[in-house]
DNA sequence: CAAGCGTGGCG
DNA sequence: TCGCCAAGCTT
């Protein structure tokens, strides 16, 4: 007998079996093959740690329990439910994808990865997800935990940064699905698994995995020399100015443009400058109070707000915002730092 | 196709 | 502290 391995067969059946004895089986979105559940799951992890997910996930299902619900909400409230998990551009997504399955498909989402991906919102990566789990079709991820796992495995010399080796690592991932479809659901887990417990980004606990000895990374002695991905992302700083107005106990809101940062969410006035704040304020007939900046990180750049506060004897209204009272914040989608500084 | 897009956690 | 990372997609 041969000792030789058999690369793609062991390491989807090793997979396969470690998943169902060590695996994840009780997150909220397991135990199920509605598409709705598994579909939503997949947008709200996307960049997103499962910890995060499970209470939005938790109070967004009781809110909309189905896409039908879901698509003939408001889109104000569906952002206000995901106000905080960041990424806003998917909650708008969420909601043109969900109109789409009821008025294209009758209510129910397409069984192919092919259909899926044409839905707002799901790439290649998610449909693939949603047809392997949900209808158990062979189709490859490719997301962060798997880019880390099948680099290591293979030993992927390719820089993830160009776009030529990622479509190589692609078909890599289409080559390694095991052959039965029926294990698609426990294979395709059973990566997420692997990439977010022992095939960590950092300390990679090879003495506890089922493939290690399948694992080229590990057997050149450097796990972690793997994924290899050259791009930095340059980041850039930003200085703004807040204006925190305020009548009667109640504040002014103004709704941000649908692209760009914080898209469609409800903010204060953002100025350039102090000077331009201050012009605004006292226009209003307002002397605004100093209060601490803040800062707040984003992906690719760092933000300095300046928060200012100005109560006004009266307030007058405007089409390009709302008066909102303290009582009312709840039901605004407000960005993070925002929330912070009205709310606590 | 490179850049833009949030937030929180961790070593 | 701070850069990196997390079930990526869109333009």
């Amino acid at each position: 007998m041969s000792k030789e391995v058999k690369l793609p067969e062991d390491f989807s059946a090793r997979l396969v079996a470690w998943q169902r004895s060590h695996g994840r089986h009780a997150l909220p979105w397991q135990n199920t093959r509605e598409p709705y559940r598994v579909w939503l799951s997949e947008i709200m992890l996307q960049q997103t740690q499962v910890s995060t997910v499970l209470g939005y996930y938790q109070r967004f299902t009781e809110r909309f329990p189905t896409v039908q619900h879901l698509a003939e909400a408001q889109l104000d409230e569906v952002l206000a439910q995901w106000q905080g998990l960041g990424y806003y551009s998917r909650a708008r997504n969420l909601h043109r994808c969900a109109q789409a399955v009821v008025a294209q498909h009758g209510g129910q989402f397409p069984s192919s990865a092919e259909a899926l991906v044409a839905l707002p919102g799901i790439g290649r990566s998610t449909a693939a997800a949603i047809a392997s789990f949900c209808f158990e079709q062979r189709v490859a991820i490719l997301d962060g935990n798997v880019k880390r796992v099948l680099s290591r495995l293979l030993a992927f010399e390719g820089d993830l940064a160009s776009s030529t080796a990622e479509k190589q690592l692609w078909a890599h991932a289409q080559a390694l699905l095991p052959e039965a479809s029926a294990d698609m659901p426990a294979y395709t887990q059973g990566l997420m698994d692997l990439g977010a417990s022992l095939c960590a980004a950092r300390s990679p606990q090879c003495l506890l995995c089922p493939v290690s000895d399948l694992c080229r990374a590990r057997a050149q002695g450097e796990p972690t020399r793997f994924p290899i991905k050259t791009r930095k992302l340059k980041r850039s700083q930003r200085e703004n100015w807040w204006l925190w107005l305020e009548h009667e106990g109640r504040i002014w809101l103004e709704q941000r443009p649908h692209k760009g940062v914080w898209a469609g969410l409800w903010s204060l006035p953002l100025f350039d400058t102090e000077a331009d704040l201050l012009q605004r304020a006292r226009a209003l007939g307002g002397e605004p109070e100093v209060l601490p900046r803040m800062e707040h990180a984003l992906t690719h750049f760092d933000w300095v707000l300046h928060p200012r506060r100005a109560l006004l004897r009266q307030a007058e209204a405007a089409d390009s915002g709302r008066w909102v009272a303290r009582e009312e914040l709840p039901t605004y989608a407000l960005p993070a730092p925002l929330k912070k500084l009205l709310v606590g």
